[in-house]
RNA sequence: GGCCCCAUCGUCUAGAGGCCCAGGACAAGACCCUUUCAAGGUUUAGACGCGGGUUCGAAUCCCGCUGGGGUCACCA
């Protein structure tokens, strides 16, 4: 049982999804339930419509939660420890802090900001360390009255937990990452209810929930590991088995000459949405993030092509303890490998699911005739070697957009003809002459045949011969082609020329030698 | 600064004392193939942060240093 228990903030940090990864894979490889919980003790951090866009960018990367908050509408919640968001579970927390505070474990604290800040200065001053503890920690030893008083006056205490002073022992545990730990105990009287809403720190919430809600893995970043000694302390307070750590490393990148996390301020590529928008398949991004987790994700994919990325097994312990580089190379490279295992059919249909979001006007040129369309992305595809040039969705028009008409009109509008260094007379000859030659012939002959003009109007054979004698001839058969090419496509690269003249049509070609022919004169 | 974590090619990493003058993938270079491009094939360059131990033997174990990161809230 594992969870993924983001906050509401309006944004899907890339690391988050790396957690929701990683957590809902060991929950399913151990036959285990992976769950979604809301975070939303912050009020003041909460914005409109984030657990829409969680619950949506989990299901766009195929990480729906099997309980919790499963989907936008219209039964968002199942499982049997509903409520999963935790404002709704107040009472629950409530309940949980009048045992700590019963057994004298916990005390309210009646401490106001100004108070805060005012023994944070004391303490810089004296250069002791900060924080809410011992002597610093006004309300731990406060009698039944004092408190009473300030009740009286309409005052709302935090609840805080009295940890031990001045010598916490020594926390030892083992984390399913990072190996076994020791680390000083907490001494901090740390907040568990906080006095504006009464409802929990995440603090608080965690070691309530994860037991309510029987999580014995509990995945999380990396930032979680200096509060594990509170965590710890709060589990024991409570009488209740510890569950299982493990703690992600964050994705970092290069911000001149050092190292930082990702940040969601500065870089567009820290949000999940933003490989959506690009139009990176799902599965690119998981397998990369697959990648990063267990680095030897990539040998078993070579050893298992076509297999789903679930039946690979993770292991926790392969992961790596320190952060890793965000690398967007790697990224568009697994990319590549995972759209040149699409069907044309495939191509088509995540293609045009990306379109109708990003880019209707192209998905409205898909659609007019997916035959036609599917046909296209069928160019060299399948095959032991299935063409790689397409990255992700956003570049889909760019690379094949010329093969349909109405984008083809206004790429020659745009950048007309470029013939490079072919004059324009022999341009002319060239078409003339192929305009009317039949390919409906084998691939081999077709070319034989264009070769044969190619020598005719005095180009090379080939480009070694060329080369040997450059002044003998007008170019080689490859400058030759690409006025065809160019002529047909008002591009210089371009997929197999016959497959294209086989895919467009006849009608087309004659259109597009003719317009080329037309253009220069 | 305190506490904690971490440290192998540019990047992700393999490596659990001899299998390692360190292996793979991405990126870079070269060549081959080739109607352009993208691929594909072959190939080149490229790393154990430093210093001490332990050991017959250390990338691997120990200590120190250095460097990087995280965290020190009534945010998660």
């Amino acid at each position: 049982m594992s969870r993924f228990a983001p906050s509401p903030t309006g944004f899907v940090h890339i690391g988050s999804l790396m957690a929701a990864l990683v957590e809902s894979k060991v929950a399913h490889q151990t036959g285990g339930v992976f769950f979604l919980r809301i975070e939303d003790t912050d009020k003041k951090r909460e914005q409109d419509g984030s657990i829409e866009a969680i619950v949506q960018n989990l299901i766009n990367f195929g990480l729906t939660p099997d309980e919790g908050i499963v989907a936008i509408h219209p039964e968002r919640e199942v499982g049997a420890y509903a409520p999963y968001t935790q404002s709704e579970r107040k009472t629950i927390y409530e309940t949980f802090a009048k045992f700590l505070v019963a057994q004298g474990l916990a005390y309210p604290c009646f401490a106001t900001e100004s108070e805060l800040t005012e023994i944070r200065k004391r303490q810089e001053a004296r250069k002791v360390k900060p924080g809410y503890y011992g002597e610093y920690a006004i309300w731990r030893d406060k009698t039944i009255d004092e408190v009473k008083a300030q009740l009286a006056q309409g005052k709302a205490p935090a609840i805080r937990i009295r940890a031990p002073y001045p010598n916490p022992k020594v926390v030892r545990f083992h984390d399913h990452i990072k190996g076994d730990l020791e680390m000083p105990g907490n001494d901090q009287d740390m907040v568990l209810l906080k006095s504006d809403n009464a409802l929990p720190t995440y603090h608080f919430a965690h070691p309530v929930d994860d037991t309510l809600m029987r999580v014995n893995i509990v995945i999380r970043g990396e930032e979680w590991l200096p509060s594990v000694p509170l965590h710890i302390m709060i589990f024991e307070y409570l009488g209740l088995p510890l569950p299982g750590f493990a703690h992600i490393a964050p994705i970092a990148k290069m911000d001149g000459s050092s190292k930082r996390k990702l940040s969601k301020r500065k870089d567009p590529e820290a949000a999940v949405s933003y490989y959506h928008e690009a139009g990176y398949p799902r599965q690119a991004v998981i397998e990369y993030l697959l990648n990063l987790a267990n680095s030897d994700f990539e040998d078993w994919r070579k050893a298992h092509p076509g297999v789903p990325h679930t039946e690979f097994k993770l292991k926790l312990d392969h992961m790596s303890k320190s952060s890793p580089l965000f690398d967007l190379t790697k990224l568009n490279d697994i990319s590549k490998e995972v759209i040149a295992t699409y069907s044309a059919e495939q191509v088509y249909e995540h293609g045009l699911a990306w379109a109708e979001q990003f880019a209707p006007e192209f998905a409205a040129i898909l659609k007019h005739d997916p035959a036609y369309s599917i046909a296209i992305f069928n160019i060299e595809r399948g095959g032991d070697a299935p063409r790689k040039d397409l990255v992700k969705w956003e570049d889909m028009e760019a690379s094949y957009g010329f093969l349909f008409d109405q984008p083809f009109a206004a790429g020659i509008r745009q950048h007309g003809y470029t013939w490079g260094k072919i004059a324009p007379s022999d341009v002319q000859m060239i078409l003339t002459a192929i305009a009317q030659s039949d390919y409906q012939i084998s691939k081999d002959e077709w070319l034989n045949a264009m070769r044969a003009h190619a020598e005719g109007m005095g180009f090379a054979r080939d480009n070694k011969t060329y080369k040997k004698a450059p002044d003998q001839y007008k170019g080689h058969f490859g400058d030759f082609m690409m006025v065809v090419r160019v002529a047909l496509t008002g591009k210089t690269n371009t997929p197999d020329l016959y497959e294209i003249l086989h895919t467009i049509g006849s009608e087309r070609v004659q259109a597009r030698f003719a317009q080329a022919l037309t253009a220069l004169t």
